[in-house]
DNA sequence: GCGACAG
DNA sequence: ATCTTGTCGC
């Protein structure tokens, strides 16, 4: 396994070698499945990054694990080179995990990155997980605002190209925006982004895994 | 050409 | 991401 890249030169070298085993597709997820929201928290003051895993039960939204794991910042936020940054930690608590997840949701993208790797991709690569993105923000791309009703949604576009969707979660709501991981379809994705975010904006396994990041990286301060 | 840009 | 009070609503 490669050093974890130090450079961005070497970090964009990294992101054309993963891309090409990207699985953009894959089936809809069964009753039942495990779904891993990740997310990170930072100290700026201290470099120090805090990585939450919350596993939560497709059907019933029963939060089913919970892992945290904490490290060193080892690298800068450069837009389009998040995964360098958020990925070390995540790894750590996914792998911290008793039951392996059938799907990864991430906090951020996927294939709607500007060189087709965001971090959904980079993670599902690493780890062979089925992975998708979904993000709070529409990054560089343009979509046209979806029908007001839960569920509407509009193609995500780079250029010519559809790299996701804008999706409407709530009704009235401004959407979120959800492309491929890995070895995930985009309807697929979009459908189980749906059924996690039936009472708010967010799926639940990303804002469980938010708060549980939060929490983690306060409960470090105070005993350091 | 320059800057902005997921988190 | 993070800096940050009170406030509206279920």
């Amino acid at each position: 396994m490669p050093a974890w890249p130090a450079t961005e030169a070497d970090a964009l070298a990294e992101q054309h070698r993963l891309r090409a085993l990207v699985d953009p597709t894959g089936p809809a997820l069964s009753d039942g499945a495990l779904v891993a929201g990740v997310d990170v928290a930072y100290d700026e003051e201290r470099d120090l990054v805090v990585a939450a895993a919350v596993l939560v039960d497709f059907t019933s939204l029963e939060t089913v694990e919970e892992t945290t794991a904490a490290g060193q910042v080892s690298f800068p936020y450069v837009p389009g080179l998040l995964a360098f940054r958020e990925l070390p930690p995540v790894l750590d608590a996914l792998a911290a995990l008793r039951h392996r997840p059938d799907l990864v949701l991430c906090d951020g993208y996927g294939l709607a990155h500007p060189r087709r790797l965001g971090l959904a991709s980079h993670l599902g690569v690493l780890t062979g997980l089925r992975t998708a993105g979904v993000a709070k923000t529409p990054f560089t791309f343009t979509y046209d605002h979806p029908a007001p009703a839960r569920g509407d949604w509009s193609p995500l576009v780079d250029g010519a190209e559809v790299v996701g969707r804008a999706l409407r979660t709530q009704a009235g709501v401004k959407p979120v925006f959800v492309s491929v991981g890995h070895r995930i379809g985009l309807a697929e994705a979009s459908d189980a982004t749906l059924a996690l975010a039936r009472k708010y904006r967010l799926p639940e396994t990303t804002r469980r895994a938010d708060s549980l990041c939060r929490r983690a990286l306060a409960e470090r301060q105070l005993s350091q």
